[in-house]
DNA sequence: TAATAGTATTTCTAATCAGTACCACTATAG
DNA sequence: CTATAGTGGTACTGATTAGAAATACTATTA
């Protein structure tokens, strides 16, 4: 995600996100500047400039001739950022409670659903996880691993040789890219392949006999690698 | 805000925003149940739930018909409120410095942006703040009010009798709803006019001899309200 | 044959954006 | 003094796209 892609996220367009940073390296200006230095049409520029001050991210310079100036980047996140927790305010408190059946097997497809669940599986994990992983996969949700790590959870890697996170129980094993395992709590599996959007699939289940049948075959997969080579333990600090 | 509004803020669709909400009242479902439940069209529930499966906030429960189950509102929120993060992150740590100039008035236009502007000038406050305010624009301000007490700034209220919040230093005085009038640390200034979105409109300031014109006016004020009324002055805890 | 499950296509609207035309004002070169 | 280039601003048109309503079509099952 570049710069304009992500204050597009927050709610400008493009056009406002273009005009948002031009406003940034120059004096306050009026539309006809603003459309001069853009290359952006001059009706636009005009449209543009007011859609940023109407969304707090300009703000107008009154006199002989009506110029913009930028809101700073701080600030107007933290208009974003009050905005948002309203906004997550607004749908924790107005949802229903979920009915309590869960399904023991779901299907999530799509390369950032896998990687959301896979974050979330490892922050709200309370005691253990078991990650089967490749370097690339790791590299994706170190931080979250890390936080994992100072919860005090017991972290177990399957993954390359070279991968190095203190604190965690690592495993050397060469992990195809994409393949993903995951066992977290003895209670939750994740796994499937991830690579592109369309070529994605995972399957969550929370089903006892798979997990168990996870949780031996992980075992089993340590126990070998044990005979094989040495255990790599990194200590904490 | 609804919650419906809220969902299509974070990204969903209508359509989707239905959809999940119709998915937490019921068991799984299909394209073709959902459709049935919901009124909207065939063709358009079954892109809905594939664009709420795209989003993280249903998944599929595959079988020998393909169900969708809604994620948990909770589990939504943590993926929403990552993803958040990560783009004030690419904000905040894209932007190029503001130019240090920084023009001494300024008109802010919209009720959002003006309600947005005055959290943040209470918010940014370091020492002391002065709000001349009717108790209906007190009110949407409560929460900042009070972490600004909690913060230990001296918190000046101009506004009717009848508010009470605790920490804060308050001089009865009958406001027009709309007005506003506030000065943080004897250095910025925001005064104007708040009502629907259109009609409203402020200027922001740092002009020293504003600020201090201002200053002086808000000081005979409070000097007026005392000769006639006692002061309240409610005490924290 | 009715209900279920799924796909495809058409149409409509609104937002975004590119492009252009037009008007008013000011400064200045000839 | 006038012509013209530059500045500042508004209005309109057209293309593209996402979202959504609506309908039609196929296939399977009870």
């Amino acid at each position: 995600m570049n710069l304009t892609e992500a204050l597009i996220a927050v709610g400008l367009t493009r056009l406002e996100a273009q005009l948002y940073l031009l406003l940034h390296s120059e004096e306050p200006m009026t539309g006809y500047e603003a459309s001069k230095q853009s290359g952006i049409s001059r009706s636009n520029a005009y449209s543009g400039l007011a859609g940023l001050a109407e969304k707090g991210a300009a703000v107008c310079v009154e006199g002989p001739v009506r110029q913009y100036s930028a809101v700073e980047a701080a600030e107007f996140c933290r208009y974003q950022s009050r905005r948002f927790k309203e906004i997550i305010a607004v749908i924790e408190d107005g949802m229903p409670e979920q009915r309590p059946a869960r399904e023991p097997f779901l299907t999530i497809s799509g390369r950032d659903p896998i990687i959301q669940k896979l974050k979330d599986m490892i922050g709200q994990a309370k005691q253990r996880i078991y990650l089967g992983l490749a370097a690339r996969e790791i590299g994706m949700i170190r931080p979250e691993i890390e936080t994992a790590v100072e919860r005090g959870l017991k972290v177990v890697l399957l993954t390359s040789a070279d991968v190095q996170i203190a604190g965690t129980i690592h495993y050397a094993a060469e992990k195809v890219p994409g393949q993903i395992r995951v066992i977290a709590d003895s209670s939750v599996i994740m796994t499937g392949t991830l690579h592109d959007d369309q070529t994605s699939s995972c399957l969550f289940s929370r089903d006892q006999a798979l997990v168990t049948l996870f949780k031996e075959a992980m075992a089993n997969e340590i126990k070998l690698i044990t005979m094989d080579q040495q255990i790599t333990h990194v200590d904490r600090d």
